[in-house]
Formats: structure tokens, sequence, C-alpha cells
DNA sequence: GTCTATACGTAGATAGAC
DNA sequence: GTCTATCTACGTATAGAC
């Protein structure tokens, strides 16, 4: 009895999960160009021709998983309904840092590593510019959100903060994960939210100590 | 009459940094793996043949160009004499960062990329975690000095302060030469330095308001 | 010292057998 | 649907001409 349309359409699907999950291991470890398509059959464990019946070409899984990092990077900022936009930013470092210190997939990494490179196929340039724009956009308007609600240093610029956060953020991402013992450790979230905390450091005349004995975790209201 | 000895060697040795120069500025821009030979060639304006009569193998190219960074990595670190430990970490920032305004080669960003490969020769690998054990230990060092000058948060422990911070820096160099109008801004130094700043926020009550009046640049003693 | 022509290997992509 | 064999393009590295 020959197999059901539906069993192989299942059979389709898993595999073409198989290729990405593999894929998104191989990407993260070698980046684009260093990714040999036998490298992704080998880690998936299927032939080199396999492959190419799921995709039309390297590239083509490359702006695959591409898609998938960003969208996960975007579902790490939209959830968390219950709580304070600080709240929801600290979450979002600390899933961050939690899968570099497992050393597992990090979705920035991918993008990291395509943005850095000189050649992306042009449709995922569009698509990754996007991305950081949108990724952008949305910590800056949360920390906005923090600093009326006293969470964060108000005096500071948050298009400011935010672009030195992704900076900390994309940094972390970077180490190599076959280079596990490095020299220095990966920075505490605590360390990390240095870079917003409110002050009353000397170079902030205007305002003396109000709203900081509220302490960085208060619920507003 | 044919030319001397020593103007051949003169010659030799403006042809070897001129390869040198050109082969920095390519695997800036696109890294080990993605630099092809005739890019070099031709971004140093001589023929494919003319580099394996200078160079062993691309290789060995981008040996020496490691070791170039490093070596000026290692010498913003070490210039500044007659200044604070304060003065010299926010003098090494400031030059990193104006490098990057400048799109210009960053030093860091191609130690990063080469990190991040897959592939490195290996002989490089260890030049390059050594590199990252003493950049890290001295950046530590000038912390723990500032910290005793009252100059940076001294509840802080100064390893983490240095991770962080080396996180932010190379995340800062990661920015795409071609992508010139991201749409976030290089942060300032000025929020760069939040990370190392002195506080007398909430959750430390150990200490109330002493030290910091003194503000983040005064000299010490 | 500099170039052009060529050998060799490797990786992306296709074709056809099972 | 899966594999192996093959074509083709390209990049490293070398050899030899000028």
């Amino acid at each position: 009895m020959p197999r059901s349309p539906k069993d192989n359409q299942e059979i389709r699907d898993a595999r073409r999960e198989e290729i990405l999950a593999a894929a998104a291991r191989v990407f993260a470890a070698k980046g684009l160009s260093q990714s040999k398509i036998s490298d992704i059959a080998a880690a998936a464990n299927l032939s080199h021709g396999l492959v190419y019946h799921y995709f039309d070409s390297k590239d083509s899984i490359f702006g695959a998983i591409v898609d998938q990092m960003i969208a996960k990077i975007d579902a790490d900022l939209a959830s968390d309904g219950e709580l304070t936009a600080y709240q929801r930013l600290v979450a979002g470092i600390e899933r961050s840092r939690d899968r570099v210190c497992a050393g597992g997939l990090e979705p920035g990494r991918v993008v990291a590593q395509a943005m850095m490179q000189g050649v992306i196929p042009d449709h995922l340039r569009g698509r990754i510019h996007e991305h950081f724009g949108r990724l952008h956009r949305r910590i800056a308007e949360r920390i906005e959100e923090a600093q009326r609600d006293g969470d964060i240093e108000p005096d500071a610029d948050p298009v400011e903060l935010a672009s030195a956060l992704v900076c900390l953020m994309r940094g972390l991402s970077m180490r190599a994960p076959d280079m596990p013992h490095l020299p220095f450790p990966i920075p505490r979230t605590d360390t990390i939210l240095r870079l917003l905390r409110p002050s009353s450091a000397p170079q902030d005349t205007r305002r003396a100590t109000p709203r900081a004995a509220r302490g960085p975790n208060a619920r507003r209201r």
C-alpha cells in the first residue's frame, strides 16, 4: 500500500524543518560563505543532493533562516503582556543573554554575521535593514515609556540609549561558540542594565533625587 | 645602470605594505573567506600573481593583518602617559569610536570577524585568544585603578565592567561599512560611559553620596 | 619585479538511478 | 523521496614569459 498524499506532505514538511534547523546551526557557527551545502546536509543527516530537492539554492536557505531569526527576535520584544515597559526590556535582555550562555542558537548572531558579510542577496539586505529599523524603534519606544515610569534615566535620549543597548547585545551574541572559555565572563544582566539605570550622577545637576527612590523595578502607578 | 640592492629592498617593503593595507580594507569589508586574492590584488592595483610573490598564501596575509590589528589595539591601550586611568579608558573608547564613525579601518572588526569565522588557521587562534586575554586584563586593571580614584562605580566588579565594555565596543565595530545609514546612531562616548559611571542609584543602599560629588573627570589626589 | 596562462581542488548545482 | 555520479564555475596557487 503506497503512502497517502497526506503522509507525503508531512514527510516533506518535516524534512524542510530539519534542513532549516540544521542550516541555522551551521550558519550560526560559520556564517554564510563558509557554510557548504554538504555541511548542512551532514548536519541534517541526509545527502547533498536532497537538500536541493527542498531548496533552490544556498541563498534561499539562508533567506529562510534569516527570516526565522528575525521573527524570533521580534517575538522576544512582542511578548510579556502584563509587565512594565522596563520589565519587558529586562526580560528581552535576559532571554538573549541566556541563549548566549547556553551556547545555543543566538538569532542575533546569524543576522549580525549576515550584515557583516560583504555579499548578501539583495532582497535579504532590504529585509535585514527593515528588521533593524523595527528593532531599534521598538526598543527606543519602550525605553521612552520606561523613562516616563521613572525606571530609566529620564535625561538621556532614548534613541541614544537604544543604540548603546543594541550594540552591547550584538557584541554579546558575537562570542564564538567554539571558544567557550574566553578569558572574560558574559556580563550579568545587572551590569548591562547600568546603561539604562537612573542616577543622580554628578554631571546631572538639574534634578536632585526625587523619583529615584522608587527603584528600577518598581511597578508603575 | 641597474637598481641598487637598497632600492630593490625599498620597493619590496613598500609593495608589502601596500598589499597589507589593501588586504586590511578587503578583510574588514568581507571577512577572510569571502575575500579573494584577486580582490586584494585589485585593491592594491597589481596583479593576482604578484601577491603570491610577496606572501605564501591567503592565510599568511590574514595572519599578518591580524597581527597588525592586534598591535594597533594594544597601542590604543598603552599610550597616554600623563593621564588618569579613567581618562585613558575614555581616550581609548573615543579613538575606537572615532574610527567607526569615520567608516575607516576598525581593527576590532577584523579580529572579531576572524573570531566568528569557523575556520581560522590554528596558529592564529592562539594569538587571538592571547590578545583577548591581554585586552581584557588591561581594561579590568585600568577600571580597578579608576575605581580607587573614585571615577568609576566602586561597588561593581571590574572584570564584569570590562566584559560589558568590551562587548559594547565590539558590537559598535560591527556596523557594516556599506550600510552607512542604519536607522540608529552610533552612541556617543557619554552614553557608553554610563556603563562605568558612579552613581548613588537606588539599588545600592550601602553608600550614600560621598565621593560622587567630585565628578567622573576629576583628577586624582 | 611584474604579468599572463595554466593546473588543481573544491563547492554549487543538476541528472538520472533506485 | 532519496541517493550517487557528474557538470560547471571559480578561486588558490604555480610556472614561465617579459
